[in-house]
DNA sequence: CTTACCGCCTGTCGGC
DNA sequence: TGCCGACAGGCGGTAA
């Protein structure tokens, strides 16, 4: 589900909710694990801290107290909401309780999310291999030609490495390219110093106008407020394989590539 | 080291 | 109507 522009609106949606600045009074967990255990220390440590701080690091939200950082990760089909009520719904997994009354429940259908506690300021095995975030002045094109020489990876595979710069998932992947004009299957290191320019413009472009318009909502994305987002509607390839391309008019293709189904125009994109 | 593939889960959709 | 396979915004482990 959620690529970076997703996550970055849950944060500004919880922050809009009036959350920080909240104290944790009890943690209910309504089963054992996710993808990884939901750790005791959830319901240990939490009660009585703060919430100080809202944050995106890649996909990933921190939730961080005066001792703690909550590290949340959505996976597919994770969702914060803001209750004030105590009705539970299906795959609600946590509730975090707010002496207020109001409480942030966390529910993921296919538990490919992520919850965990760590100290604040301690490195974790979450956020230590991250790469570059894309709209930081850091990632640029000059960073990218660079860091694409010897690479024979495909470059929408490069792109999508967490390892190599974060944010970016399987739509915007698609969309970037199509705009910077490269194939999806080209070799990262095959990739001319204009093109790797065009590229990182390119994504930049893309999440920035994805988040303006609240993420992309193909089934289930809410941010935490249960507000779908718009940028579906303005997908250039993503999703639209046989339709016509809105540039030049040729036969939009898709196929798999590591898995994951790609999108791009034949004449648009070399 | 890099790269490709599998598996983790549930829900939904299309074909038969 | 139901059953079955394919597929879905992600990513870690493993094998080559």
């Amino acid at each position: 589900m959620p690529e970076l522009p997703e996550v970055e609106n849950v944060k500004r949606s919880l922050e809009a909710l009036g959350v920080r600045g909240q104290t944790f009074e009890r943690v209910e967990l309504h089963r054992a694990n996710l993808r990884t255990p939901l750790a005791a220390a959830l319901t240990r440590e939490l009660p009585g801290q703060t919430l100080m701080a809202i944050e995106r690091r890649a996909k990933f939200l921190l939730l961080s107290t005066e001792r703690f950082s909550i590290v949340s990760h959505l996976g597919m089909t994770g969702s914060w909401r803001v209750l004030s009520g105590t009705e539970l719904i299906k795959h609600d997994h946590v509730s975090l309780h707010f002496r207020s009354g109001l409480h942030l429940v966390f529910n993921d259908p296919r538990r490919f999310g992520v919850l965990e506690l760590f100290a604040r300021e301690a490195s974790n095995r979450w956020l230590e291999h991250l790469g570059v975030e894309p709209l930081s002045p850091e990632f640029n094109g000059e960073r990218l030609f660079t860091a694409t020489r010897g690479v024979r990876t495909p470059i929408k595979s490069f792109i999508m490495d967490q390892k190599r710069v974060v944010g970016v998932g399987n739509i915007y992947a698609s969309e970037a390219l199509f705009r910077a004009g490269v194939r999806p299957r080209r070799r990262a290191a095959r990739l001319t110093r204009e093109e790797a320019a065009a590229l990182a413009q390119a994504i930049k472009e893309v999440l920035l106008e994805a988040i303006a318009a609240g993420g992309s909502t193909i089934r289930d994305y809410r941010n935490s407020n249960g507000e779908q987002g718009s940028f579906q509607s303005r997908f250039r390839v993503y999703d639209r394989a046989g339709e016509d391309c809105g540039h030049c008019g040729a036969v939009i293709k898709n196929g798999f590539l590591t898995g994951r189904n790609t999108f791009w125009c034949p004449r648009c994109q070399r």
